[in-house]
DNA sequence: CTCAAGATGTAAACAGTGCATACATACAAG
DNA sequence: CTTGTATGTATGCACTGTTTACATCTTGAG
């Protein structure tokens, strides 16, 4: 809570601020692009500091994608909320935008580079996550289950084609247009 | 031509030799896992020889690509020849077939990595690939854009799910089944 | 208040990587 | 046979993630 001095020994609030520093290089530079001692250098530390607060870098990109995973589930379950009669569209779009909104991130959160090393957190908040979709979108699940998994597979098809730019749009098209035609589409 | 020798200097076929090799290491390793070095040591050459063959590593990595969508392009069409009554649910059924069994190297062909760096001879390859889809899926295509979009969408969501695990099968079900169901649906 | 213990940062070094340069070898055309 | 070119080697550079030993700050018990 200090100081007039210049810079404490102690950074105070070090992992917050590699996590955020961490998700501004992530965006800007990918996944490959995000290495520790940039990082470090970003938030102004030595190269050898990040491991006091995770274990390797493997351990700083899962706590990413588990803060990625728990926004998703509150940004999906807010939108259920606000549009209790047809909950479906509205998820569909929110999906679509959290993945425009946080590229690297959603991919991140995909990755089977962290699925490969078994980290049981992000194991967890995934879980957690699509435990919530299964809860919120309870009409399509009752539909049944291939029914939700071919809506689900639309949607996130559409997302890693839109994320990978594999998809043209028209001119004057805009996504957002785009992505409302899809999901409409049956 | 010859030789009796044991160890002759020049390999003579180090490019399809480096080629068929990486596609081992990068299905039993992962991209990330796939490296110049090993990849050498694996085809019994000096670190630096790949580099006779391919500019870097990215260009490895493109080449893999590039053969990957061939390979892709030649069993669509192939398949929607045999099936020329309907080939939308036969061509989904390859789509998905083909990712299931080149794992890495579907995730490679759609690597937003090899994007970042603007390699033209994978977007060429990707480009015909896809136009061979459009041409052969001409069904789809006259049925609207957005209903074929839609449609690879759900195909293309399916097969990155599948791949990274993320949809359980119940006891019994097989992945075809499952693939067969979700492409039925609509 | 004191001061030991633990948490958090630093410095230095290690192994491994992709990559570039200079050199060696083999083949092919004149 | 000579010579140019393609192909492979040896070596070194800059960089990475990671570990180890040490420095510094914070905290809580006596």
């Amino acid at each position: 809570m200090s100081t007039s001095s210049n810079a404490p020994y102690h950074h105070g609030d070090l992992r917050n601020a590699l996590l955020t520093a961490a998700l501004v290089i992530l965006e800007r530079e990918g996944e490959a692009g995000l290495g520790l001692r940039d990082l470090a250098r970003a938030v102004g530390v030595s190269p050898a500091a990040p491991y006091r607060h995770f274990d390797s870098r493997a351990g700083l990109l899962e706590a990413l994608a588990v803060t990625g995973f728990q926004k998703f589930s509150a940004e999906m379950r807010a939108v259920s909320e606000a549009h209790p009669a047809d909950p479906l569209a509205a998820m569909g779009r929110t999906y679509l935008r959290f993945a425009l909104d946080n590229r690297a991130l959603f991919r991140l959160m995909f990755s089977p580079q962290l699925k490969r090393d078994n980290r049981p957190g992000l194991r967890i908040a995934a879980e957690a996550a699509f435990d919530t979709l299964r809860k919120v979108s309870g009409g399509y699940t009752t539909a049944g289950r291939i029914a939700a998994l071919a809506a689900w597979s639309k949607v996130h098809g559409l997302a890693v084609l839109l994320l990978d730019e594999q998809i043209a749009l028209r001119p004057g098209e805009t996504v957002d247009q785009l992505i409302a035609q899809v999901i409409d589409q049956r």
